[in-house]
DNA sequence: CGTCCATCTTACTCAGAGTAGGTTACTACC
DNA sequence: GGTAGTAACCTACTCTGAGTAAGATGGACG
């Protein structure tokens, strides 16, 4: 349907063709609802073609998330070379991001989603794009703070990583948000705090 | 197994036995992983007992979080009565949370992990949970912050709650970790902002 | 124009969600 | 005590979708 049936196509395309209806699929239906049948057909192939290349459903699913992770990091890194203080290294990483989860909506809608397999690889897999983000925060901060206490930075990267997936579903519910008020709003409570709004 | 045989028991408390079972069952082995025919052997009854209870797999579980759900805000709704500033009122609700994700462990691994089912009910209620501790805060802030802007106010609660999420979940890895010292680290980014640790 | 192998298919098995319809034990009232 | 009514319960099924065994087919290269 979507392709002619142009058959017998070389390994590494028929993988990036798949990957690629596999993520719509998946983040259109969801993990769970989204069925191999389905995906296959789309793809204009049969079934145990998929399982030849993915070995299970799961192991589809994390070669999508593991391909949009992989464009997270790469752009978030692009991003932040060159900033000269630590408020333009956060800030260039941030908006990086909030432009990341607006254009790709569905390799966002994949990482946000499904890590509801808990005790399954693909958790680990989520978790592991979430530390992928850590690191590179608590890389930044390493470099641009007071070290003192390590696990006190650690604990802060989560933080800001947690706080940034959060706000990026918030700004799902609201098209009035752009990428740079995201931005904006996260850097003034992540950078001034909470206090120098009080009353 | 886990109870003798005592059969035939009214409808409330075999209800609440299923709930708990369901709970431990959910959390130990994910949503997915987890089958009906377990829960209810478990439970020491017959699995359409558990279909006229709760009509699917997903009411199950639906059940199961509100539960958890309700315990959470009745938690940290009581820790943050009396409190005379924002930041004492911002710190016991975190407190109250940091001490219910260690206490209750099975009700937060559902909490927090079983949000992959997009597109259906269950997605919905864990975004409820959420979205409870969001208001919680927001109602919080504009009682005592500067209201001028709504919108940023909400995006702040946002960021709270996605916040304390993540360094909760970092904290499950580091059992050095005591709510008290987590209250502290969230307290620290929140009110003073990262600036005020800079270099 | 045959041989080799990567690509692909048909046609299954099997686990687990969900259900139709019947059965048993407790209660209430004669 | 007996018996009508009903809430709690069970056996025995269907059906969808993940995963697989075994074989068919196209094309590159001698």
């Amino acid at each position: 349907m979507t392709t002619a049936k142009r058959k017998r196509m070389p390994r590494a395309e028929r993988m990036r063709q798949m990957i690629e209806v596999a993520e719509q699929v998946f983040s259109a239906r969801g993990y769970a609802a989204a069925s191999m049948d389905e995906i296959a057909e789309l793809v204009g192939v049969s079934k145990p073609m998929l399982y030849e290349y993915f070995n299970s459903k799961e192991g589809l699913l994390l070669a999508c998330i593991r391909e949009s992770r992989s464009i997270l990091r790469e752009v978030t890194e692009q991003a932040m070379v060159g900033a000269a203080t630590a408020e333009d290294a956060l800030r260039r990483g941030l908006l990086a991001f909030f432009v990341f989860i607006r254009e790709r909506r569905e390799a966002w809608s994949l990482l946000r989603h499904e890590m509801a397999l808990i005790g399954t690889p693909a958790a680990d897999e989520v978790e592991e794009t979430r530390r992928q983000q850590t690191d590179l925060i608590a890389a930044l901060m390493s470099g641009y703070f007071d070290s003192g206490d390590d696990l006190r930075a650690e604990a802060a990267a989560e933080f800001v990583v947690g706080a940034c997936e959060r706000l990026a579903i918030w700004c799902e519910r609201h098209d009035e948000m752009s990428p740079e008020m995201a931005t904006e709003y996260a850097m003034d409570v992540l950078w001034s705090g909470l206090r120098s709004r009080a009353r």
